[in-house]
DNA sequence: GAGCAAACTATGACCGTTCACAATCCTCGT
DNA sequence: ACGAGGATTGTGAACGGTCATAGTTTGCTC
């Protein structure tokens, strides 16, 4: 096979002047039609082995306005939260033939739209995820030529809405906390511009006046630990408070230090409870009762809900919750 | 402006026609240039907002052989070991003007290979950088008619080799651990067949011999926490071990759970090392002594030099170390 | 107001594939 | 030997831009 770098590549009529056929022909060998001859068949693939061709995707897809490719969007500057969503997300679309181009988006909010819709028309794409919030007006009915699915997981900040902050189980934590005997809680909570930390703050609360259970108080911690370190170093000695909710495992490890710092034992004295399933959190002493979020499952849904509007099918439901609660060694009964 | 999902979108023509131009001039003022009648650009800017046209990229793509992206090769069904380096190769391509797209490898490396050939020869990218190794014939000068850029950071397993398996940092420890009154060390290591864990385990045997120090045992952990945790429980309380190097955060984790746990004091019975900087490292009480690897940097670095043979240009050098010691509590002077 | 260069604009081919349709080649039955 | 009709193949026009080149205005000088 000859072929160098640079060097303009065979196309599918020097194939066929090769083949000594028409372009037609090998075309219709390339796309696997059946109805060849024999002999055709054998002269054609030996053209194409000899030239080292291989089809150009671009000119197919100007012709076709088929590319298999879906964009995947993000706001530049900030980082995707979760690779597994990312890996869930060219699953999906490599199950379905698809590949998946991360586009990160930059500027303003006036700039990013107009790329959007730059995209959107570009033709390279069949359809397009983005997983920060667009403009209204990108949405509407008709306002691109392209499907466009904004992935309700994440606001314009990359910070996790909806699925993603979805507190129901701080609900599921506080119930089990009170059938072990706790009645009197703290929450050390996130940065409330997150909607996962005030969602969790407001469960919390919720929960607590529902169960008819206390909490001595909510803390702002920022999503920073040092924050609910000094929280809990600084708790009265007759507070009560004998389980601590964190708003994640940094948190939550830091409550702990503070915790262990004064003498406390946990969960013996202090349970506390984290979330994001930090891999370290299964090893630290005590390990750290956590929930897991399943961001893979997150990648996927939002891939074949494309494909679903792209097929013009209805989008899979998928009831399964994507949060779940791993107990561990930092929560236990109530002392005494 | 007017435009429908589906419809067909306007063409550069059509604009033509509406401003009362030839296309050419329209694709003038689409590549700014400077030399067209103020009349007429205001008549074509006019014609295209009405229109809601926008340039089909496909088409651009095929007479110009100019796409603006770059293809990013993972091996299927292996997560990227690290967002950042994701981020830092977008971040790279958007400083250049290029995209990149995320594409994933499937199948046996048969199959891998001439997918790489295909997306080499589909005229989709300017360029690729692979993540995985790709078998020696595909790089020989001229097998394909794309620069594709092989990064030495992983082997076909996604497992970090070349600067991501770097474990002079080891030496640099242990040195320093060793000033400290360290004499008798532990090793609890990775799974041996990552190259990151040998290379760290060899380092650590090294640099003991060069100092002329102590190596008590080198724990096959397989990068599992329970198996350090048994290790540092099962040492004879004569070993004289008073400092244990993990090959990463999980292990070493596990070697202070198991010091705790025999109730000896971290770092003052007992010195622990990690890597990877898991954030839980920091506030995990004792908080770890670990090793950052800059993986963003990693990820710029492959695209800058992916553009710099694009351009023909010479790689830029950059000699600056990728890892980094980060001192924390685990770790302390010797006992006695 | 003719002459000329500079500024601007138009024309038609081309990139590599697929599509729609037309043409040719076989294989039979009669 | 001939026509029918299926099997196979060929032809030329699209797709929507850019390139190379040629053509038309315009502005200025004398």
């Amino acid at each position: 096979m000859t072929s160098d770098v640079g060097t303009r590549r065979p196309t599918i009529r020097e194939v066929a002047r090769l083949a000594g056929v028409s372009h037609e022909t090998v075309a219709r060998y390339l796309r696997a039609d059946t109805r060849i001859k024999e002999a055709s068949r054998e002269r054609i693939g030996a053209a194409i082995a000899e030239l080292g061709y291989r089809p150009n995707l671009v000119a197919r897809a100007m012709r076709n306005r088929r590319t298999g490719r879906l964009a995947l969007l993000l706001p530049a500057g900030v980082a995707i939260s979760s690779l597994e969503m990312l890996a869930g997300a060219t699953d999906a679309a490599g199950a379905a033939g698809y590949v998946v181009e991360v586009v990160t988006l930059g500027g303003p909010a006036g700039v990013r739209s107009e790329r959007v819709l730059e995209l959107a028309d570009s033709g390279l794409f069949e359809g397009i995820v983005s997983l920060t919030p667009l403009p209204a007006g990108l949405l509407g009915a008709g306002a691109t030529r392209t499907p466009v699915l904004v992935a309700p997981h994440y606001d314009e900040h990359m910070r996790g809405i909806g699925a993603l902050a979805d507190a129901s189980c701080v609900a599921d934590l506080v119930e089990q906390l009170a059938e072990q005997g706790h009645t009197t809680f703290l929450h050390v909570s996130g940065d409330y511009a997150h909607t996962s930390a005030r969602n969790r703050r407001q469960v919390y609360l919720d929960t607590i006046a529902r169960l008819g259970l206390r909490s001595y108080a909510v803390v702002d911690c920022d999503w920073d630990w040092r924050r609910a370190w000094r929280a809990v170093l600084d708790l009265p000695a007759d507070c009560g408070v004998t389980a601590v909710v964190g708003a994640n495992d940094k948190v939550a490890a830091g409550a702990v230090r503070g915790a262990l710092e004064r003498g406390w034992r946990v969960p013996q004295d202090l349970s506390v409870t984290g979330w994001d399933d930090n891999p370290l959190g299964a090893v630290m002493p005590p390990s750290i009762t956590t929930v897991a979020v399943d961001h893979g499952r997150l990648g996927r849904a939002a891939v074949s809900d494309l494909l679903a509007l792209l097929r013009e099918e209805a989008p899979a439901a998928d009831e399964r919750p994507i949060t779940r609660i791993i107990w561990r060694e930092s929560t236990g009964p109530a002392p005494r």
